[in-house]
DNA sequence: GTCGAAATTTAGCCACAGCTATATTTCGTG
DNA sequence: CACGAAATATAGCTGTGGCTAAATTTCGAC
């Protein structure tokens, strides 16, 4: 086919498929963070609860074997969310803390937005920890903005 | 630690954290179905545009590398959801036609969903990309009722 | 203070999902 | 109808994110 002459006879189309691929390489790159971010929030947590996060801890609550956990741990401070001595339970960094503080917020918007729209408690617990990851700020400006508007 | 005695000292706290690990897990199964479910619905896209799905067309729509299509259809292939020919055009199998319907149809009332609490439709289109796949049977009901009462 | 249990880490495996480079096949053009 | 370009497939690499099994360290109990 020359390169002049696509197959398709509908412009519209073309355009809209064009603008596809950005689509998808952003829900790819939102998906690698997720995995970061529940981590994060999830070390948070045991912080506030524990005063520390030991691995056998995350790897519990993350529904993971003890190795995936230390995995996981060595790639957050890769990234410089957390830091640990060998051994030793694991703490955030300033800013990983402040990713999870913005983790469980967002998470907690989401929620709220999901029993606003008609959603049980429970089922919306459960989709909004896989939805969660995906809302935009902006999208979640909207979120905030509908909740204040409806109460 | 003695197993009786656990360090936390709220009873609810410890009851919260272990339902975390199931929903982890759900997570992390929707987003591995996320990834096909995109391959079909794109493949559905083309055959009604084209009348067949080429590689080259689904990795271009993708924004990934032709290899990596090839290897996507090989997987569609294996669940029975996608078939064809070497160096022919992709076709979708009943099932793989029936989940590309579904699946364009929740992305649908999401997107819909979205703008109806004041997400900007462009990224409504961003974000639904990725919450689409977390959102359950249910949540997508509550959607549907939601849209229905309001217009 | 030593020893053993529990926790952590390391090593090594698998499958997925991307990539580049190379081989193979198809198909339009001359 | 042969040939070369384009499309497809294959081979082999990387990094992620799981796992089990084995080695190492910590720490409480005696």
């Amino acid at each position: 086919m020359p390169p002049d002459a696509p197959p398709t006879c509908d412009p519209q189309t073309d355009l809209a498929a064009d603008a596809q691929p950005d689509r998808f390489q952003r829900a790819r790159e939102a998906q690698a963070v997720a995995l970061l971010e529940d981590y994060v929030e999830m070390i948070g947590d045991l912080i506030a609860e524990h005063g520390e996060a030991r691995v056998a801890d995350i790897a519990q609550r993350m529904g993971v074997a003890h190795p995936t956990a230390t995995k996981a741990v060595s790639r957050l401070k890769r990234e410089g969310l957390a830091v640990s001595r060998p051994y030793r339970g694991v703490f955030l960094t300033e800013d990983g803390a402040a990713l999870a503080d913005r983790v469980r917020q967002r998470h907690r918007v989401v929620v709220d937005l999901l029993v606003a729209v008609g959603v049980p408690r429970e089922t919306a617990e459960l989709d909004a920890e896989g939805i969660e990851h995906h809302v935009s700020d902006a999208t979640l400006h909207a979120f905030e903005g509908f909740l204040d508007a409806k109460g």
